[in-house]
DNA sequence: TGTACATCAGTGAACGCGCGTTCACTGATGTAC
DNA sequence: TGTACATCAGTGAACGCGCGTTCACTGATGTAC
């Protein structure tokens, strides 16, 4: 029996959980994670508005479930920036592969990322979610201590938070919308964004540009 | 005739105005900037829930107003920086100082902050809030071109790119609550935007850091 | 100092709306025989 | 291949809620005289 989603008689959707994560994007597309109802999640799969509830509880469960899908699909974009590498790249190209791996996330799967940034709509206490999340911050950490592996707490987690904070903050502004001569025409984009990569390499790989001791 | 706030008769506030946009910022800080409603602000006002209108218009009003003044005091913020330094410091402790002031401002005013991450909550062709939000990104553009004057277009760009970027997402991450063990304690906190913000003036002031053509 | 009056900040009732959740239900599915 | 049946995904009516906005109003204010 083919899964035709839109479904034949009345119940059994087929690929209900699907449809519901993919109704969920498009509104967090349009008009942001806020604006996500049930309601509206289910018209959009055609479907009763109280179906939700036998996949993904409450509204939060689904959010949650949706943030899960986010960090996993994070993670193996990573991975998959890292693949695109020739082998034996040395450390500083797999830790510019980890930011490039942040950035495309962010850009090709816009939804994902922006309810990233809204913890507060998802439960965080979700097991699943717990240990999707974590994934991409070792692997940002990993990149880091095979590049410069004789840091002192203080200086790694310096370089760590410029990282992670530069690209983060990058993609951000990039989805709000922010300073846009920086993001149009596309080539733009991404030319900056490998000019902040190679940024963040080299500072990352400075011997001790940490003086500024008070 | 003193303005004591919660008003005698009935009639007539004295201070609404300021009495709603606090509110907005009680709530923003407590829930959020989409739990920020016009019956709530009034509420906290101590006010009927239509007495927000002859002052702000709609809701849209009210919180554009609120963002333009957290613009105001963020440019206001890093000049309070760039005025505690000694005089004659160099232009790479004015860039430090512009970037120590945004973080201060999102730290101290996190309402505002937050605000300032949701574009779509406001009204962008607003004339005083496009006014105010001009001001604080001239202020690091201006600081950036005083460290580093003789770089070209694309150079500047990438610079300009990571000191807002990293700034503004370390802000982000810690207003978030991400990786907490950066924030906690307040002194480790200091001590990595600090270590930050040197790597910042650092590759903003390094010679030819982009070298990744390809 | 006293009075008349225009202004407009704030009131409170009313509107229509969309939301999340609940609950008894129905009917398609697929397994056991 | 055919039949009985348990499961449970999805239905649809109902609930109570808080929201933004409108609108005729009221009464404090402060200015003109």
């Amino acid at each position: 029996m083919t899964v035709t989603a839109k479904a034949k008689g009345r119940h059994h959707h087929g690929a209900l959980r699907r449809a519901l994560l993919d109704a969920v994007a498009e509104i967090v597309i349009e008009d942001g994670p806020e604006a996500v109802t049930l309601r509206e999640c289910a018209r959009r799969a055609g479907v009763s508005h109280a179906a939700a509830a036998p996949h993904f509880g409450d509204k939060r469960g689904l959010l949650t479930a949706f943030a899960t899908e986010g960090e996993t699909r994070l993670a193996e974009t990573m991975l998959a920036a890292l693949d695109t590498l020739p082998g034996g790249s040395p450390p500083e190209a797999r830790l510019a592969a980890i930011g490039r791996g942040y950035i495309a996330f962010a850009r090709n799967w816009p939804a994902h990322f922006r309810l990233k940034c809204r913890a507060n709509l998802i439960d965080r206490t979700n097991r699943d979610w717990c240990e999707a999340a974590e994934r991409p911050f070792a692997l940002l950490s990993e990149a880091l201590d095979a590049v410069a592996p004789d840091l002192d707490a203080r200086a790694r987690r310096a370089r760590l938070t410029l990282a992670w904070a530069s690209v983060h903050g990058f993609s951000a502004l990039r989805a709000e919308g922010s300073g846009s001569d920086l993001w149009r025409p596309e080539e733009r984009a991404t030319m900056v964004a490998e000019d902040l990569l190679a940024l963040i390499v080299s500072a990352c790989t400075s011997p001790a540009p940490t003086r500024q001791t008070e």
